[in-house]
RNA sequence: CGGGGUGUUGUGUAAUGGUAGCGCGCUUGGUUUGGGACCAAGUAGUCAGAGUUCGAGUCUCUGCACCCCGACCA
């Protein structure tokens, strides 16, 4: 994509309201949007990083056997009231229609998917399954904060699992934690991100959420220097020694929930009445565990790990393109150069505005995409074009026949 | 929801109760072109409403919005 084509522009000075460093060199270099408290447009730019992190979780749940589903954001209320939560959940959204019919905002989909499953699983032989998707979700925050990491509107990556045994429960349980380590070692956090055992509330013993390390971070959790099991701060109160290897020495740090897996057990089955005869006729409860990832929440964390003064530093599996192409001055292998990259499906941003070299570096390092290439007089006169890292500082001239195949190299 | 703070052009800021000014951006023209370049001319604003006052960005009240601390966050 052209950079002169893209209407967003970057920013100089952050917004003074927007105190937060992933809003900030977000909204600074054109990723997001503030509309309201807490509510975000995605921009192109940001989009992209989006939809990136989106098929990176889309690649695991289908691995793990996930069946992509997307359901609605008005929900009625009726659904809500069999299971209490129309009056228990504080953050709901509620509202009415022309004729004061109520309905809820999802905050999440328990209500609806229970249902959904009721009507078309009604075997034995149907089980397990598991279904999710990527949708809105809106929670009445009393107060939104830290730029994208809590919102009252943002897009959840949302599994539900259907079990008829607490062992396939378990079993299952177990796979999507694989997959959430993949997700998040995929997209580049994986190194700062826990496991952590945190409150299963009153409905199952544990839950696990995945925490980030940043000192963004809202949480806190306690790491044990022993043997590196991580739990939250409610469950570190409960006892003084590491449930893993009895250890006493814990280190504490800041970090962010990025994700959450939960066994909801009968919890939301049962108000539905959903059960289910087993091969021998006997009726058997329906078990259900629920596996969630916020992806603004895991774009900001991102940002929150890699960045520095200058600005975004993305890895490259989320980055919105995997090249920034500069061209200084006036030459025609610039564009050329941005042909070719783009015959070969390698995602270039070609910055061919009307600008001086400092604003397009300074750009560039804002923007945070993993390559630059810079075309200019220079450039050419020494051999060819110039590529850095951005998470380098030295650069190097390669020849430009030699860039595609070193792009492609470099996975 | 409790406590605190702040609202001035697109954005960041200044203005004893007395002519709303500056940087960035944007527009026009020119000079530039390897780290947010320069010159000139433009552009656009006091959150909303009420009150006090000869006069309100500034004081008072109400509302709204935003930020921070706390509480909350299956």
């Amino acid at each position: 994509m052209k950079q002169s084509q893209l209407f967003t522009k970057t920013q100089k000075d952050a917004p003074k309201d927007e105190p937060s460093i992933n809003a900030q060199l977000l909204i600074r270099a054109g990723y997001i949007d503030k509309l309201m408290a807490g509510v975000y447009t995605i921009l192109p730019l940001g989009l992209r990083v989006m939809k990136k992190i989106e098929n990176i979780i889309r690649e695991e749940m289908n691995i793990i056997g996930g069946q992509e589903i997307f359901m609605p954001t008005l929900q009625p209320k009726e659904n809500w009231m069999k299971t209490g939560r129309w009056k228990t959940m504080d953050d709901l959204y509620k509202v009415k229609d022309g004729s004061d019919r109520e309905m809820a905002l999802g905050p999440t989909h328990e209500e609806i998917v229970v249902p959904l499953a009721q009507k078309y699983i009604n075997s034995y032989r149907d089980f397990p399954f598991y279904a999710y998707q990527f949708q809105n979700k809106f929670r009445m925050e009393l107060r939104s904060k830290s730029g994208i990491l809590r919102g009252r509107e943002f897009i959840m990556k949302d599994l539900y699992s259907f079990h008829l045994t607490e062992e396939d429960l378990d079993a299952y349980y177990e796979k999507a934690t694989k997959a959430y380590e993949n997700i998040f070692h995929r997209t580049g956090i994986g190194e700062k991100t826990y496991r952590t055992f945190a409150s299963g509330g009153s409905f199952s013993k544990y839950s696990h959420e995945y925490q980030a390390v940043t000192p963004a971070g809202e949480d806190l959790i306690h790491i044990c220097n022993k043997c590196e099991l991580a739990v939250n701060e409610e469950i570190k109160n409960e006892t003084e020694v590491c449930p893993n290897c009895k250890g006493n020495d814990f280190r504490k740090e800041k970090a962010i929930e990025v994700g959450n897996i939960f066994k909801l057990n009968n919890k939301f089955t049962v108000p539905f009445g959903f059960k289910i005869k087993n091969e021998r006729g006997e009726e058997r409860e329906v078990l259900m565990g629920c596996y969630g990832i916020g992806l603004g929440r895991l774009m900001g964390t991102i940002v929150e790990i890699f960045h520095d003064e200058k600005g975004i530093i993305w890895p490259e599996s989320v980055a919105p393109f995997k090249i920034h192409l500069i061209s200084l001055g006036k030459n025609k292998e610039a564009e050329e150069i941005y042909n070719l990259l783009r015959k070969n499906n390698i995602e270039v941003l070609f910055d061919d505005r009307e600008a001086t070299a400092g604003q397009k570096f300074a750009d560039a390092d804002l923007l945070g995409i993993p390559y630059r290439a810079v075309v200019s007089e220079k450039s050419l006169q020494a051999g060819g074009v110039e590529i850095k890292k951005r998470n380098e500082k030295e650069s190097e001239i390669i020849k430009i026949e030699k860039l595609v195949e070193r792009l492609k190299k470099e996975v």
